[in-house]
DNA sequence: AAAAATTCCGACAAATTTTGTCGGGATTTG
DNA sequence: CAAATCCCGACAAAATTTGTCGGAATTTTT
């Protein structure tokens, strides 16, 4: 239940990768990352198609393209890239859009848990980037350019 | 990632059943909560099983006996609860005794992981029974008997 | 003493979710 | 045009969670 999921945990990776090469502000392509750390390439890459999808990553299609940080990239919470990558994060289905819990019965989980899973939702909000990967200071990348 | 097991909210059920009819202070078969709550009997009576030897709660085997409240059950924390019914609350494997994780590469998530899992840690571990279950105050429970 | 009610326990089956793979399409560079 | 790369959805495999079963042990009731 609280296992990070493969596909945050590479996305983690993703952006420390990116984050240590920060100066060299270029075009890192999902092949670099997954070579790197040896994981299967399709799942990272879809991953970084999310992300790019949802605005915390440029991306560049075609050769010499790839994916780099976005401004602001270090001030996304956990609760964000969550929500990008996995879906709303509730502790219910029921507090989910489409609550389709099956033990409706006398159930009172829904209500006892909306407070919590605000709480928690909160806690992941303030966790940003920057913290979670130990970041000094985040050097300014340039201008996003095209790659030649 | 983040929804609820069965088996917490089987037993955080279990756990609001309880507490309701607390002034009554009888022994609770797993039968009488299954059968309130519509959930599979075996499971819900698992969790109480585990409960029980992690000493929050009482048992009595046999007619007439079932489970009861255990003095000091409502300053039990989620994080308590989880690692007796799911064992040890970690982000990534390996953080847990054996670190069978797998893409140990260059991987930097456990030591990016560590304080963040202490952090989470002590989250649930400040939340507990009485405030997620929302009671006024807890009437204290008589001294256990024999179920006759 | 036998029967009934109940906790206790582990092995297994089914369902669900997560993870990984594949086949292709679109865009840009050279 | 060929190569590199992002983009996308459908599917397969693996892992995890959830549920079922068959019993054993303990206590109460008859
Ligand atoms: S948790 Fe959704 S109805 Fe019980
Ligand atoms: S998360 Fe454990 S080695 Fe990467």
């Amino acid at each position: 239940m609280f296992h990070l999921t493969k596909k945050l945990e590479y996305s983690l990776l993703a952006f420390s990768y990116m984050a240590q090469l920060l100066p060299e502000s270029r075009w890192v392509t999902a092949k670099e990352i997954s070579d790197h750390y040896q994981i299967p390439y399709e799942v990272v890459a879809r991953c970084l198609q999310h992300l790019a999808r949802a605005g915390v990553l440029h991306s560049w299609i075609g050769a010499q393209g790839g994916y780099r940080l976005k401004a602001g990239w270090e001030k996304k919470s956990l609760l964000e890239l969550y929500e990008i990558l996995e879906g709303p994060m509730n502790l219910v289905r029921c507090l989910d859009h489409d609550g389709d819990c099956s033990h409706v019965a006398r159930c009172t989980l829904p209500v006892l848990m909306r407070p919590l899973n605000q709480k928690l939702k909160k806690f992941f909000q303030d966790l940003v980037l920057r913290d979670v990967l130990n970041l000094k200071e985040v050097i300014n990348e340039s201008k996003v350019t095209t790659p030649s």
